[in-house]
DNA sequence: ACTTAATAATAAGTATGCTTATTATTTGCG
DNA sequence: CGCAAATAATAAGCATACTTATTATTAAGT
């Protein structure tokens, strides 16, 4: 009872509720994968590349909600690992196309199962019906922010 | 209809949906705070501070769920632009006491309005029952995980 | 009292995540 | 065709966010 919040009550704040939360997703997560040497983006990013294999930077980029600058970063860690493959478009010398390598798809592949365990234990706290509501929010969420801003 | 959805879906994972979150929460507080030279977690500092006024690094870091490190370079930043005060404690030599300055409370009190506004449009695209149920959800999730770990 | 533990802060290194600027292409319009 | 606008990628710079290592200081145990 000892709480004055004679100030602004961040913590109460939708923002720093959801930093708080992504702060611990990412923690499980990398707990979860400690010994592969990939981040949640990078799993990500080879996921996607998965689905579209020779979609180029600016593409994959949208589908995995980024900026070009740093996903070309990314991008340069995961080549330097040898798990995506860059070329230059042919008709289109700007752009680069990506593809992920068998050692990248290979490595996805042995983390799917301890990343399904990551993302079960970041909603644990939580009862079935609520893991699935916080999921249809979150969702809504964005689509909301995504409809209206189409960044 | 077109989703094969053959690797891992990703984008129906909980922690991509809370990245996706953080990223457009803090696009909107970055919107909404424009002209004001604070950050979220800056803004979230002052206002901690002028909460428990003395407090030394490490117990605010806490407070605000931030690490040292990173909490230390924030304080020099907000140091810098003359909003904080730092001073070592008497009794110990090791800790560094915080204080707001009055341009820092000052700054902190007149973004009061805009971030209210950033948090309501944050969360926006859900009604109003949503918005409370997102929030219980995310409270309980960070409080789930808070008592497990005790970082 | 002296040495070891623990603690507070910083430094260094890596990885997002963003913005603005620059470069290389390509497209589109007159 | 020729030049301006648009586009893809990178570079540079700032701000989180984390880890491990180092330094300074205090606490604790014998």
């Amino acid at each position: 009872m000892a709480k004055k919040a004679k100030s602004f009550n961040f913590e109460a704040a939708p923002g720093h509720l959801i930093r708080r939360a992504q702060q611990l997703a990412v923690a499980v997560f990398v707990e979860e994968t400690a010994g592969f040497d990939a981040t949640p983006v990078q799993f990500a990013i080879l996921n996607a590349l998965m689905d579209d294999p020779g979609e180029d930077q600016v593409t994959l980029a949208a589908r995995v909600a980024f900026d070009a600058a740093t996903f070309g970063s990314v991008i340069g860690r995961l080549e330097g690992k040898g798990w995506v493959r860059r070329e230059s478009a042919a008709q289109d010398k700007r752009r680069k196309l990506l593809w992920t390598t068998p050692e990248g798809e290979a490595v996805a592949a042995r983390m799917t199962r301890v990343v399904s365990r990551a993302q079960a234990r970041i909603v644990s706290p939580l009862m079935a019906a609520e893991r699935s509501e916080l999921a249809r929010l979150l969702g809504k969420l964005v689509a909301g922010h995504e409809s209206a801003t189409r960044l």
